[in-house]
DNA sequence: GTACTATGTGAGGACTGTCTCACTTTTTGA
DNA sequence: TCAAAAAGTGAGACAGTCCTCACATAGTAC
């Protein structure tokens, strides 16, 4: 319940000083959503932090959620950038290339930005907006995939990119937990499992 | 920071009636806390649900942190039941029937009781008791592998333990994502490239 | 310089949630 | 039966957070 503010109305920035100000908002927001988690965290704090008042950032972000969306939002476009880059580049790599380079960037992406996991999967409810990320970024992976075997149908493509990314995620998931031995083993023996199921479901079994 | 109640004495439970009291209101923490995670979840809705009132989830239960260790360490003691009845019942088990028993074990654990990973992982702060309850399930599973190839020695059987028990950890995720197409496909290729890569490691490469 | 708009400010209202405490009721056991 | 111990109660003190609003300042066009 509540949903004061009921117009919603953010005021977006017009000139380049809002915007500048928007995005130094959101930065901070990222670093106090990754180091106290979506709840913990405080509007107050999100605006000390940033050297504006609270009244400065409810202008532009009427409620927390709306915070949370917008980042969301931004991490959402540079990761689907980089995804767009790698499907470009990814036209002529074999299997093992292809892991050789998905693997450190979303990984990288993830350490980077940790904020973005947090929110997109800490937030309650349904979480829209993660669904669609993960929706998007399935459509990316089996692009990469068509290109390495064309001719293989859209279903077995799809099951697939579930499968890679889901694997990702696992391997991303490691480096979370803090107290895990072997952890880099355990990365390479992924890797290796991964890399071998698509070398025979891409390339054997052709007719099926 | 906070910690009334600085002596931290939670009255506990002398007989049978207060030991039924608990219990009824650690199902009810269960509960809520499943439906609404960790922060969103107020003592007075557990109390309320609970029949009881507030006054007296606070004698038993200082502090919500409290019953949610209280209920973690509850589930952990659960989980190591079956999985010493698995250690002992898989003496004589081949690599394709562990992953068999262990695959549905564990992800009915999780599906049956769904607050247990939400406190587990959605607790903020380094969440030492969720890290004593990996460590204690890893020792578990290299058990199980032990008798599977006692000759292997233990490195290798840890790192054999941290990789099933984290493809397991992407398997149960899979059910909580909504959305997700071909979950049952996904979810038999990762049981066979888990298979797989234990067969080849356990049994075959015996002199390295 | 002046009128106008964009941006910034922070005290405080409204609400919610944790936890306390003086007190009542139930159970035990002699 | 009766007294002591255990268990239960709920109003409200207290603290913290979200968000509003009437006002102040900075920037811009003329």
């Amino acid at each position: 319940m509540s949903s004061q503010n009921a117009n919603g109305t953010a005021r977006l920035p017009q000139g380049t000083r809002g915007r500048q100000k928007v995005a130094l908002l959101l930065d901070t927001a990222a670093a106090v959503f990754a180091e106290q988690g979506f709840d913990a965290a405080t509007m107050t704090e999100i605006a000390a932090r940033a050297g504006a008042s609270i009244g400065s950032l409810y202008q532009y972000f009427p409620t927390k959620e709306q915070v949370a969306d917008a980042l969301l939002q931004r991490f959402a476009e540079q990761l689907y950038q980089r995804m767009e880059a790698l499907v470009e580049a990814a036209a002529n790599w074999s299997a093992a290339e292809l892991l050789e380079r998905l693997y450190p960037a979303l990984i990288q992406f993830r350490s980077d930005n940790p904020a973005f996991i947090i929110l997109a999967e800490a937030r309650s409810g349904p979480a829209l907006a993660a669904m669609q990320i993960r929706a998007r970024m399935r459509t990316y992976v089996q692009a990469i995939l068509r290109q390495q075997a064309p001719e293989r149908d859209e279903a077995e493509l799809e099951l697939l990119a579930v499968l890679v990314l889901q694997v990702m995620k696992t391997a991303a998931g490691l480096y979370a937990e803090p107290d895990l031995p072997q952890r880099e083993q355990v990365l390479s023996e992924l890797k290796t499992m991964l890399q071998d199921c698509l070398e025979r479901r891409l390339y054997q079994r052709a007719g099926r």
